[in-house]
DNA sequence: ATCTTAAATTGACATAGATCAATAATATCG
DNA sequence: CGATATTATTGATCTATGTCAATTTAAGAT
């Protein structure tokens, strides 16, 4: 199992100030949803979050089961997905650090989660979450905010799914993955190649991610390198060669 | 121009207090977001209100403007949409009353908004609104449940889109339809059954939606016809004579 | 290193849905 | 009321992607 999958997330600003072991080791003590908790609160909740670690592959939570716990992601990558009564999946979200999973005020999820990469999450109770939520304006606000994002991100890949070709799903895919890991490495303080990266879910996964099948990724993989947009290293590392061909072909271009 | 597509919102909840005559007048005074305003609030946001209408098929806002207003939906039901360089369009939702139109926190919209049907809004400047919800927690949360809401939604027309066959898209749409139509039909105090309405949108507008051409729309309705599920007159008027079938369909069962 | 297993690629073929084109139904207008 | 325009349906193809099957490549174990 390699390990260059976790996504560590250090910043400048002013982190969560809590000086539980924990917290002070927390990966994303600065940048999620914890600095926006008074001292008091924080105090409070530590006492009844706990660290999980999953390993690639793992279960987070599923549909069925009523929700317990929320969890902030710490590090990894984090796979959201619905599933169809015969089985068909479709993946509806990747979660990188800090992201907040599950469904705020709901006692149930609507999607499952599970682990793309070894994940370190920290987790807490729904029920005192919710009341934290519901007494500390700041700390819904940000929630409010990751939620947005999450929108919009939603929103972009209905375009894709409804409307683009399996070739431009690809490039759109790559182009997403590689910012969003970029962005995860930069504030990690690592120095990051945008244009090279490691692609960390297998081509089932994106087949999952982009509605199509694992052979039609491949082809479309082939198809790219063909046309010298991108060169592979052992079926996992991908080296962005044109990265302005990519985005016209993901319909980035300015209209 | 028929008139019968207008869906106004009433209900016995206690309503948004306002004694403006628009406001009194207001479809959503008592289900949107003005109830969670406090009086002073409310008058200071009432001076700066602007209710405006749109004909069916126009533009309420696009993707390339700046947000200069958000909006509540008063009637009717607004399409928004995402559009490739090429021309290519996806619906990325609908909007109901009483339905917040616009994207809380930016200056620019990630869509385009247009009457669907003959549409009612209450528009209010964005920065002012902005300001508002910063310093009026109630508020923030009602909207924060709204965009849960269209988060949820999202994601299950991205499985829709990218795991559906043609057949059971327009099965989904067709439920999903008629629930939201009935309830606010419902809330509006008018007795609706619940299987039988008029679909509001054409061939095309339901292909934008479903990611599909209208040749292959309309091949589906001939097909549930055919099966007995729904009957049409005049291709607007849809019965629904077997929803559990439907049901199946979706993808709606248990599992 | 060699063996084993899982993942990815490639090829041959099938098919759902797209495209192009003709007709039919409905709505609009004089 | 008939004439015209719009929207929906249906039919005949075509094509992108799915399906099934055979290799190839890489990774992990002994």
């Amino acid at each position: 199992m390699h390990n260059k999958n976790v996504v560590p997330f250090i910043t400048e600003k002013s982190d969560c100030g809590s000086d539980h072991p924990v917290c002070q080791a927390c990966e994303v003590r600065a940048c999620g949803m914890c600095p926006e908790l008074n001292t008091h609160t924080l105090q409070e909740l530590r006492k009844i979050t706990r660290t999980k670690e999953y390993k690639a592959g793992e279960q987070i939570f599923c549909d069925e089961e009523p929700t317990e716990n929320y969890a902030t992601i710490k590090s990894g990558i984090v796979k959201l997905s619905k599933i169809l009564p015969d089985g068909r999946q479709q993946t509806i979200g990747l979660g990188f650090p800090p992201d907040f999973i599950g469904r705020a005020f709901k006692d149930k999820n609507s999607s499952f989660a599970s682990a793309l990469t070894d994940v370190t999450v920290c987790t807490f109770p729904r029920e005192l979450f919710n009341d934290y939520l519901k007494s500390t304006p700041s700390l819904e606000h940000k929630l409010f905010e990751l939620t947005l994002n999450e929108l919009d991100s939603a929103r972009e890949w209905m375009l894709m799914l409804g409307r683009m070709t399996a070739l431009e799903k690809v490039a759109a895919l790559l182009l997403d993955f590689s910012d969003r890991l970029h962005k995860a490495r930069i504030l990690q303080g690592l120095d990051s190649e945008k244009n090279n990266f490691e692609l960390l879910l297998t081509r089932a996964e994106i087949s999952d991610f982009l509605g199509l099948t694992i052979e039609t990724v491949s082809r479309q993989f082939s198809t790219l390198k063909q046309k010298n947009l991108i060169a592979i290293k052992n079926q996992r590392f991908i080296d962005i060669l044109d990265r302005a061909a990519l985005d016209i072909l993901a319909g980035h271009e300015n209209y």
